[in-house]
DNA sequence: CGCATTTCCTGGTAGC
DNA sequence: TGCTACCAGGAAATGC
């Protein structure tokens, strides 16, 4: 419904949640989970496979609490009953681990279709999960504690983009190891974490520095205002509960209203808020990329030298 | 190992 | 109207 409704013309129409939606869900959830004991699990209207695998091992396990690394939601769950020690403390429990990918939401009520997975826990109401995902982009798996071998992002993701491991020292270490265009490093999330593709569009454009420039050719100055750049529209999305563009929302089923703020992603063919050039859109790997020819130049190539 | 390419998946939409 | 073709995109799998 409501096609139009004022928002810029992306000709996307998906949630896309990266750090700052996901960090809503978190927070959302967190009061909601944390001390909860799974009664039940199932998948529904989903194959068998990686994405959702391991559920049977939920039943029984406490949620001790919600957190984010990127994209990634990490539940540490804990065993409650082991046999003997009955307030003991609890054994050592399995992880369950949440990736929105590009659709997923998570719920306190039902929805009407693609419903893939229902967790029932003990407690008040509401106590049942729901985890709705329409292009199964996303992920529900419970894993041994830190055993992500089914998870290479995420064995080996970098600093959370938002936490004070990411510094510009780490940062620029990071770019220096990699000959790959910078905007294709960072979806990569190797070198930070919970950067995507329109966070990624925003804070190039912010720093003024061109997606197609190769990584390592990033000098000082860039690297800090990128490392800034990251973290200020991060940091002020997250206030403002994300960005929705069409379906994502919080738990409770707001929109984020970041998109008002969005200046190059979603606006193609439109004017530079900064310098009024018309805002350019291509391909770069496979992804949709917004850019400022002003204000963020092609790189120089650099001149041989004999 | 590093990097590029392909695959997964469905709803919306352009074009006929 | 109804059909086909195509597009969006994060992470995993695959291919050098």
């Amino acid at each position: 419904m409501a096609p139009s409704s004022g928002a810029p013309c992306t000709k996307g129409r998906s949630a896309i949640p990266e750090l700052p939606e996901v960090e809503t869900v978190r927070r959302a959830l967190g009061p909601w989970l944390c001390g909860r004991t799974v009664i039940a699990a199932e998948r529904v209207e989903a194959p068998p496979g990686p994405k959702y695998a391991g559920l049977e091992r939920l039943p029984g396990q406490r949620i001790e609490a919600v957190l984010r690394r990127g994209k990634f939601l990490l539940l540490p769950l804990s065993r409650a009953d082991r046999s003997g020690s009955a307030a003991g403390a609890p054994g050592p429990g399995d992880e369950l681990i949440v990736h929105l990918g590009m659709t997923g939401v998570v719920r306190r009520t039902p929805p009407d279709a693609h419903l893939r997975v229902r967790v029932r826990l003990a407690g008040p109401e509401p106590s049942t999960l729901y985890f709705q995902d329409v292009r199964r982009f996303g992920r529900f798996t419970v894993v041994p504690s830190g055993d992500y071998r089914t998870l290479p992002t995420l064995a080996a993701l970098g600093p959370d983009a938002l936490a004070s491991e990411f510094t510009v020292a780490a940062f620029a270490r990071a770019l220096r190891r990699s000959a790959m265009a910078i905007k294709t490093l960072l979806l990569s999330q190797r070198a930070v974490a919970g950067v995507g593709n329109i966070y990624a569009d925003e804070a190039l454009w912010r720093a003024g520095i061109h997606p197609e420039r190769p990584a390592r050719q990033l000098d000082r100055a860039r690297v800090a205002a990128l490392h800034q750049a990251i973290g200020a529209v991060l940091e002020e999305s997250v206030a403002l509960q994300g960005t929705t563009l069409h379906d994502y929302r919080t738990v409770d089923g707001e929109v984020g209203s970041f998109l008002e703020r969005l200046a190059v992603y979603g606006h193609a063919w439109e004017p530079c808020p900064r310098c009024g050039t018309t805002i350019e859109k291509v391909v770069l790997g496979q992804r949709g990329t917004h850019v400022c020819p002003r204000c963020q130049p092609r790189p120089r190539r650099r001149r041989h030298r004999a």
